[in-house]
DNA sequence: TGGTACATGTAACATGTTACATGATTAG
DNA sequence: CTAATCATGTAACATGTTACATGTACCA
């Protein structure tokens, strides 16, 4: 039974998009931008549940120019390279936001210190857990300030990107499930 | 204070330990463990906030072998290799979980599909929405069931692991969390 | 005797991180 | 003029994922 070889290569089977490309042409929806633009862009609307680095987002636009799905324009100032979304891009991003997204992925290492709290002298964890405890405190507060900013500057637009809203709302709910959680904790090591 | 055997490799520069590496040491503190042992271990132990592959314990193992950290034993049952922990291992380990953990990474794809759900029909969105609701409403079920579960049946263990039983309630307080941020969600496309 | 769970491992690839190299432009 | 910031990009490596290949033991 000889089975049908192919010699060729696959030719950039369109194999689907990654979460991080995606959300590159999400943005590239609004307009052309540059990499550095997008860089700035993904970190303040996506970046408190989507961690990227400048490096992938110049490596992603790399890929997806070469796959057609964006296109370079001219250079501007200081080489500035915009690139703009093509319709086989718009295509590949309707594609991937119809399916079904996955769940969710945390990687906390606190709960691994806690986990193997035994191992560590208690006064250095209850460090550990002020300084994290703290940053989440900062964190809520950051998020509830942005929420009142914009509910004062644009009481108009808070009602109409109610998508963007619930992104922040997520953020709310989550830091203060996170300080329920730090104020919970029994003091580690105590005799009980 | 006897050293340890002399035939070491000379240290490929020891460097730090991942988190990954270092909950396997953790792990083999209670006696040494086969990778297959140690990828359901970590599963059941940290897999809520630390997830892993099977294919990455062994990776680590055979790392972490050749770097002295832990030592292979002979072969038992089905080829069952077990790994104990070496000096050094303990070592790693201690310098490990006394360095202050990172913060939590997040990736949520549902709330990159939120951000971007206007590109989305509104009933896709829904179902989307509704599906992750029920997947978190289960889990917050299940870590209560498991809280009950601990209770009832090891009164005293209980209060003992207080470490196991914090990272336990960080389990139920986020997806409570998640649960009053998907029960403030508005109807997404609707008129408002 | 055959299927299933156990157990180890590799290959190939995708993604993520850190560090650096290079140049353009602006601000002081 | 010089430092800082803007902007692009690469190199090297670390980590994570999926798929597969191999073999062992149990149990129906």
């Amino acid at each position: 039974m000889s089975r049908p070889e192919s010699q060729e290569e696959p030719p950039l089977v369109d194999k689907p998009l990654n979460a991080t490309a995606a959300s590159l042409l999400g943005f590239l929806h609004d307009g052309p931008m540059a990499g550095w633009d997008l860089v700035a862009t993904a970190r303040h609307r996506i970046g408190d549940f989507w961690s990227l680095t400048q490096s992938q987002v110049y490596r992603e636009l790399a890929t997806m120019a070469a796959a057609g799905l964006v296109e370079a324009g001219a250079r501007g100032q200081r080489d500035k390279q915009p690139f703009r979304i093509t319709a086989s891009g718009r295509a590949a991003f309707a594609e991937w936001i119809n399916r079904e997204p996955g769940m969710e992925t945390i990687r906390f290492p606190l709960l691994l210190t806690i986990h193997f709290g035994r191992y560590l002298a208690p006064e250095r964890l209850a460090e550990f857990v002020a300084t994290h405890r703290a940053a989440h405190a900062a964190r809520l507060e950051g998020y509830e300030r942005e929420l009142a900013d914009w509910r004062r500057a644009e009481p108009a637009a808070e009602a109409a990107d109610s998508y963007r809203r619930a992104t922040l709302i997520f953020g709310i709910e989550y830091e203060r499930g996170v300080l329920a959680w730090f104020d919970e904790l029994p003091t580690f090591g105590a005799p009980n």
